[in-house]
DNA sequence: CTGGATCGGTTCATTATGTGAACCATTGGT
DNA sequence: ACCAATGGTTCACATAATGAACCGATCCAG
């Protein structure tokens, strides 16, 4: 049944065969920590030493982990370059919509991201800075955004199926929220917002003292693929700023939009064209 | 015993478990093909259909390829460019090569490639195109360069240990070579004149009318880690354009090697030197 | 409209493959 | 000298991968 195949569409990362496993490695490695030794991997992992072993060294064996010098860690090899170049030469996502994301940053003097929605997670896939204040929001740690507490969550979330949805709410609360932001009702509430104005927001429910304020993304089928966001530092907000990153978020979210062929929902699309 | 890990450092790629196979199809995808169908990928692979929908499900979750439209065809997903821009910025290998090896096209007037020795085998990991002929030498398709008849392999092979060199050499010849410029003898013979002179000549043994020159690249540690390469259109090939070249070249190498902090053997340094 | 040849995807008995506790050999600190 | 780490390896065991056969859908030629 086709029927069947969508469904488990979402939420894929409950599969966790060998490969699963293996690739699930890769997410060890972060910006904090690009490299780890062998027993910390196995710890961060929850797998065994041995286990964790072989998988590295087949993944070493086709470039896509190293192992450096003397300490004998682990960290990524040179083949996720070339599959990146790969990607971008076939769809040209990132690079396409980087000069925007930096646009956005520009005029609105506040930071920009974009985050793609994988496997049931929203990853960050790319930001921009703006160099206009010293204080800005960072995001080079934000690996992957909980739904329950951001804006680029929550504009997902407001086109996503019902089902999916619900599967998200269902999920347990991840302990990163502030306040009451991320119960339940605060969520439904949030999308609703989007599925009314056509861009979310939240406020101190992430991070302490940010707003987020985010669009949703599309592929060419229609179907919500991710978010552009702009996490504005909130002790600086005012009604002026906050108006101006309206504006420029659904024009920015619309170029990206047009830049990747996506099929943005007619409703959505006037409530942007009112914005801006 | 350390000596054995040792022994199978080189040639990895005998190793095909699971994730082997797995990782093997994400090569299915390149320049010229840069999706495919599930039958046509199992065909490719010499996998059977089943296997290879999971395999590709599985990687899907990861969001290491993903699934186009209507047509259902597979492609490199969005999570590979996570993966580069977190090695990036682990180690700035692509980025800070990559002005070296523009300003190396525009020096010489023909195109430079850079590639890197994983698994056994050396992989183009970038290049840049001169714009002052109108004739170039194009690497897109190549994806992968065979030791033997490249000088990019030659340069390698003049700087690897003795056993992988025999490895090379045992193994079949690949059936893409012009005249005898691939027989063992024939790559002995290139690999004498690397360690005499600091760097790899070859002509039309790859790519009819192209000449070859490579210099090698090394990691920390001093071992053999890659090449950087001139493919120059032969026809229009001059002593004088030769001498530049090469100036240019080894030029170019002890940069890149600054830049990765590659120890380069302090014979092959010195030879650089005259030549510079 | 039908027959055949694709396609993407799924099922399930068979077995090959991955697993992990216990085990080295080294290294570094006390 | 000792202990506690480290990276790596072994091997009996059980889980997880395999592939022929299958399904429904689509497409195209006759």
């Amino acid at each position: 049944m086709r029927r069947v195949a969508e469904r488990v569409r979402f939420n894929r990362r409950c599969m966790m065969g060998t490969v699963g496993k293996a690739l699930d490695l890769l997410d060890i490695f972060t910006r904090p920590r690009p490299q780890a030794g062998l027993s910390e991997i196995a710890r961060l992992a929850g797998l065994n030493k041995a286990t964790c072993h072989r998988l590295l060294t087949e993944m070493e064996s086709r470039g896509l982990v190293e192992q450096t010098g003397p300490a004998r860690e682990y960290r990524l090899g040179p083949a996720v370059l070339k599959l990146a170049y790969l990607r971008e030469a076939a769809v040209p996502t990132r690079d396409a919509a980087l000069p925007v994301l930096q646009g956005l940053a520009r005029a609105t003097g506040e930071t920009a991201h974009l985050s793609h929605l994988v496997g049931g997670v929203l990853r960050t896939l790319a930001f921009a800075y703006s160099a206009q204040h010293g204080v800005k929001v960072t995001m080079e740690d934000a690996d992957t955004l909980p739904f329950h507490a951001t804006a680029s969550g929550a504009a997902v979330l407001a086109f996503l199926p019902a089902e999916d949805v619900q599967r998200v709410l269902a999920a347990p609360m991840p302990a990163r929220v502030t306040g009451g932001g991320a119960t339940p009702d605060a969520v439904r509430a949030r999308i609703a917002a989007v599925q009314a104005r056509g861009w979310a927001e939240t406020l101190s429910t992430f991070e302490q003292d940010v707003q987020g304020l985010a669009v949703p993304l599309f592929n060419g089928q229609g179907a919500c693929i991710g978010a552009l966001g702009v996490a504005a530092a909130a002790p600086r907000m005012t009604p002026d700023l906050h108006a101006r990153i309206v504006t420029e978020l659904t024009r920015a979210g619309a170029a990206i939009n047009a830049l990747w062929g996506g099929q943005v929902p007619p409703a959505l699309a006037t409530l942007w064209h009112q914005a801006a």
